[in-house]
DNA sequence: TTTGTGACTATAAAACTAATCGGTCACAAG
DNA sequence: CTTGTGACCGATTAGTTTTATAGTCACAAA
C-alpha cells in the first residue's frame, strides 16, 4: 500500500486524516488568514507559526489554496451551525422556521462580512471558483428549506400542487443573493428590507 | 448667462444638448467601446475617428465615463425596449405579460453578455457604481412590473391584500440577479431554469 | 458669439527587473 | 515505518521606471 491513508471525504488532504499538526496548520491558518488575508499570509508564515517548516505542511495539505478551503468550510459551517441552531426549535410552524431560516441565514453572512471580512473575501472567492466547501453549503441550505417545506406541506400549512423539487429549487434561487457570500456582497443596500420582503414572498408562494 | 446650455435630464453633459458632433462622439463610441472595450479606447481614438481634436470631445462631454454614461445607457434602453415589445401585446393576460417580462429580460441580458461582451462590461461596471443609466434602467423595469401587477388585480387575477409597494420591491427583489448586468455574470449557471422557477413562484405568490 | 486646436500637466497604466512564494524532492533521523 | 528538513525550480508578485492618456487652458478663426 503506496497511498497514504487519505481523509473520509475531502480531497486534497495528505497524510492521516485526524492528526495533531493538522488541526495546528487549520488553527494557524485560520488566525493568520483572517488577520492578514489569505494574499498576505505565506505557507512559511503558517509553518513558522506552528515551528516546523514549510514542507511539513504539505505532508498534510495539497496545496495553500487546499488550506484556505478548510478554513472556508469551517467558516460556512458555523453558518450553517447558527441556521440549524434557529430553525431547530421545538413547536415552531413551518413559516415560523422559515422566516427564521431567511433571517439567520442573512444576518450570519452580514455579520461575517462586516467582522471578519478577510475572511469573507476567502468564502466570496470559493464561492466564484465552486468550491467543495460552498457546494456542500449551498447543499445544506438547500435541505433545510426542503425539510421546512416538507414539514409545512404534511401539517397542511402549505400547499402541495407544485412538485417539491421545483419549490425548492425556486426558493433557493431567490434566497441565492443572499446565501452566496460572492453575491451577497453586492446585496447588502438590501439587507434590511429583504428578510421580510423575500420571506413574504416566498411564504405567500407556499400558501395552500 | 455664462453658464452653457446643459441638456434638460443628464448631467455630466456640456454644450448643446441636440449637436450633430454629440451624435458622432456617441456613434463613434459606440462602435469603439463595442469592439475594443472601453479601457482600451481612448478619447484621442474617438476624436480621430470623427476627424476632430481630443479637445473638443470635453465640449460635449465632461469625461470619458460620461461617454461611457452614454452608451451604457443606449444599452440599457435596448433591453427596456425589448421587454416593452414583449409585454405591450394586446389581449395578454397579466400572468403572460410577467412571464414574458421575466423571461425577455433575461433572454436579451444574456443575449448582450455573449454577443456584445465589451458593452456588457461596461453595464456591468455601471451597475457596480450605480451609475445614473442603471438607476434609470432599475426603476423602469420596476414600473414594468408595478404596471402588470396593479393590471393583475384590477382584472382579479391576482390577489390585493398585499400592500402593492411590498409586492413590487419583494419581485424586483427576485428578479435582481437578472435584470443587474453585475450580477447576471454570476448567474448564468440558471438562466435555463430560472424564467421558468422564478415566475412561477411569483406568479404563485400574486395568486388571490 | 460658436467652432476648433496645440501645447501642457498630473495621473494612471505599461514595461521591466528583482525578490518572493508555492510547491517538489531527495534525503536524514528516530 | 513516521517525522522532519534544506535546497532547489518555475511562476507570481512587488517595486520602479517609463510611457501613455485623461483632462485643462489659452488662444485663434469664422
Amino acid at each position: 500500500m503506496n497511498q497514504p491513508s487519505k481523509s473520509s471525504s475531502s480531497p486534497s488532504l495528505r497524510g492521516p486524516a485526524d492528526h495533531d499538526i493538522r488541526d495546528q496548520i487549520v488553527a494557524a491558518a485560520n488566525e493568520h488568514f483572517s488577520q492578514y488575508g489569505y494574499g498576505k499570509t505565506t505557507v512559511s508564515d503558517l509553518a513558522k507559526a506552528i515551528g516546523f517548516s514549510k514542507a511539513y505542511i504539505y505532508k498534510f495539505f495539497d496545496s495553500k489554496q487546499a488550506i484556505g478551503e478548510a478554513i472556508c468550510a469551517n467558516c460556512l459551517a458555523e453558518i450553517v451551525a447558527a441556521v440549524e441552531q434557529a430553525i431547530n426549535v421545538e413547536d415552531l410552524s413551518p413559516t415560523e422556521r422559515f422566516r427564521r431560516l431567511v433571517k439567520t441565514v442573512i444576518a450570519t453572512g452580514v455579520n461575517l462580512f462586516f467582522n471578519d471580512r478577510k475572511l469573507y473575501d476567502i468564502a466570496a472567492f470559493a464561492a466564484s471558483e465552486s468550491w467543495p466547501s460552498t457546494q456542500a453549503y449551498d447543499a445544506q441550505i438547500k435541505r433545510f428549506v426542503a425539510q421546512i417545506v416538507r414539514e409545512g406541506r404534511e401539517i397542511g400549512e402549505f400547499e402541495r400542487k407544485t412538485p417539491l423539487d421545483e419549490t425548492v429549487e425556486a426558493i433557493h434561487l431567490a434566497l441565492r443573493p443572499f446565501v452566496n457570500p460572492l453575491l451577497l456582497q453586492y446585496n447588502l443596500d438590501f439587507v434590511e428590507e429583504a428578510p421580510t420582503l423575500t420571506s413574504n414572498l416566498i411564504l405567500r408562494s407556499l400558501m395552500p
